[in-house]
DNA sequence: GCGACGATTCGCT
DNA sequence: GCGAATCGTCGCG
């Protein structure tokens, strides 16, 4: 069982930079925590992440600067939480970044599960552990996420969602590849930003998309 | 108001 | 591989 007091919850500065695709690809083999009340601590790393870059990203749902009651966290200052819901059934966990009224977001795909894995299992209902976080809907249910911990600052110490990185530096093999399900993203469909750890066993299907 | 649809998942064929 | 589930959001009138 990993301590938290070995790692180090990741700084406000860290999600500043206007450079998004930078910060997803950074993102990876960090770690995310939820304390959600009543019931026990989850740890998990992060082995997928997915750039989102408004303005000119037709995939983002902040296209064009489009500002909305859902997107107006995106235009926030970056460091906090960006969940809505999807397909009405599924809740997908975006970490903003950048300054105020740049909204740029990174969608968090996959994790695998460090601590609280009894805790996970129970959430997802499945006992294979390599099925509990390996998409964006499954990891938020896994990890007790919902859409009442939007705008969540993920720098707080006292907040219920955190980032954190290991004492440590740790080295990836990060593979990039075409984001899933925005075809109907024209041009902006076949940007290389979703980001994997490639040896990990814990990332989302599928394998590979294809715009034409 | 109303209708179309989505940064997905699951179960069945 | 395919279709259903399921509802908030958004654009239009």
């Amino acid at each position: 069982m990993q301590k938290l007091e070995d790692f180090d919850l990741v700084e406000k500065a860290f999600y500043l930079s206007t450079d998004v695709v930078d910060i997803a690809r950074s993102l990876l083999g960090m770690y995310l925590y939820t304390s959600i009340l009543g019931a026990p601590p989850c740890l998990a790393k992060i082995v997928e992440t997915e750039a989102y870059r408004a303005p000119d990203d037709k995939g983002s749902h902040a296209y064009q600067n489009k500002k909305t009651k859902r997107t107006e966290v995106m235009f926030r200052t970056g460091g906090i939480s960006y969940i809505y819901l999807c397909y009405g059934i599924h809740e997908m966990f975006n970490v903003v970044t950048g300054p105020k009224d740049c909204a740029h977001a990174i969608l968090i795909r996959a994790v695998e599960p460090v601590t609280g894995i009894e805790e996970i299992k129970k959430r997802r209902k499945k006992e294979n552990l390599s099925d509990c976080c390996n998409g964006p809907g499954k990891l938020c249910a896994a990890l007790g996420i919902d859409r009442s911990f939007n705008a969540s600052t993920l720098y707080d110490p006292a907040s219920n969602i955190r980032i954190y990185r290991k004492n440590t530096p740790i080295i990836n093999d990060i593979i990039s590849s075409p984001r899933v399900g925005i075809a109907y993203a024209g041009e902006s469909a076949n940007l290389p930003w979703r980001f994997r750890i490639e040896s990990s066993p814990f990332t989302s299907k599928p394998d590979e998309v294809n715009y034409g």
